[in-house]
DNA sequence: CCTTCAATGTATACACCGTCAACACTATTT
DNA sequence: AAATAGTGTTGACGGTGTATACATTGAAGG
């Protein structure tokens, strides 16, 4: 209760240490995160955070809930529900492009190999899936209108979310560092998510690339 | 020169090392990768690998390329130079999929972030460097003939890669092995490529989901 | 043929890591 | 006031990447 307890009970370690895990994470990537360094930097014994996180592993998963409840915000307020379905899955996936790029460490954990046995941390799972069910909802909204394919909005939305997510991983993974583009970078993205949609309209309008696009 | 030196000398530590060092990457992932197991693996002392590589990073860049190159290697072989640029994309996105699903742990070693400062290793950039372009080479055909999207090859290449290497990474870590899908997997990973790469056509065909295609 | 030398191996050591077990302190409940 | 459950510490075990110094050897040159 007390903020100040100062002395052997720290008070809320369990914050701290997610805290600063994040922090480590954001400034030095998830493969130098250590529980010995978190426990370090909050100023405890090494085996403290063993008192909160069963093992490193449960630590991650639930740095990986945050993150996915961050994309779950970012992607909701780029949605305007006024708005045509596939001008939302515009705006979503340059949003997700950007928060991936502005917080590549965090991307790499939810979706980096780092942690192991996925299926055993659920509330994780759900909210990875509650971001993915904004991008059902749009689809679903666009095969109603008759403006996309027919058929499975669950097929559709992951075309999407692999295109997005693919492109944020090869993004991350420096596959652009040196490739010279024929546009602004920010151009390209927009471009790779023009592209990947029109893969779901039923009539798509013929387009060119030169022109630096102008919808 | 000789096979059986038997003692001191190895004979070909390096390539023994690196067969040591893919061999537990299939069996036990990358990130259970150890100099010292390798060693241990081989015979030979902890700190003998780092005559032949210095250091684990460059280890990894080594498997890596041999990855792409395997890659490209099943990538080039799904290519009929006399088929349409639509169908050998298709068949190189199946290949490459299944490539992605028959060697997770390598895949995992190419695209995962284990291996920092690949623009260090321009070998390996090189050897994936050239699985790309057969996807762009398939591409510029498809918009000479006037069937796909007029403009710059590289960005639609580089959507057809984003997509295929998007569904490889999530369902490599594991985001489809829980979720109920309305078709049987492969069709689904057929239906995947069939819609990512409809974004390329200039007037795609129209086509439901619910039959589960039959082009 | 013998010497020399670079290549390739080893032994040892340092500084980390994740995590277990045993013990210490403290807030809360009985 | 005593017991207990929660939270912290100390110390240890077995693992890691890698630097340093030393040993062995096959090949090259006198």
């Amino acid at each position: 209760m007390t903020i100040e307890t100062a002395n052997y009970h720290h008070g809320n370690l369990r914050l701290a240490l997610l805290d600063a895990a994040i922090d480590q994470i954001k400034e030095h990537g998830v493969e130098k995160l250590s529980m010995r360094g978190i426990a370090r930097i909050v100023g405890v014994s090494q085996t403290a955070p063993y008192r909160h996180f069963e093992d490193k592993n449960h630590l991650l998963s639930e740095v990986a809930t945050q993150a996915f409840a961050e994309l779950y915000e970012v992607s909701m307020a780029a949605i305007n529900p006024s708005d045509s379905p596939i001008n939302n899955i515009h705006a979503t996936g340059l949003v997700y492009l950007q928060y991936a790029m502005n917080n590549p460490e965090k991307y790499r954990v939810i979706f980096g190999s780092r942690i192991q046995n996925r299926q055993s941390y659920p509330s994780m799972i759900e909210a990875g899936e509650k971001s993915f069910q904004i991008l059902i909802d749009q689809v679903e909204r666009g095969i109603e209108a008759g403006d996309f394919i027919p058929g499975c909005a669950l097929i559709l939305a992951n075309t999407l979310w692999t295109q997005v997510h693919g492109a944020a991983s090869l993004i991350l993974d420096g596959f652009y560092i040196d490739r010279e583009l024929p546009m602004p970078f920010d151009d390209f993205l927009k471009a790779q998510i023009m592209i990947g949609s029109r893969a779901l309209l039923l009539n798509p309008p013929p387009i060119s690339l030169n022109p630096p696009s102008n919808s």
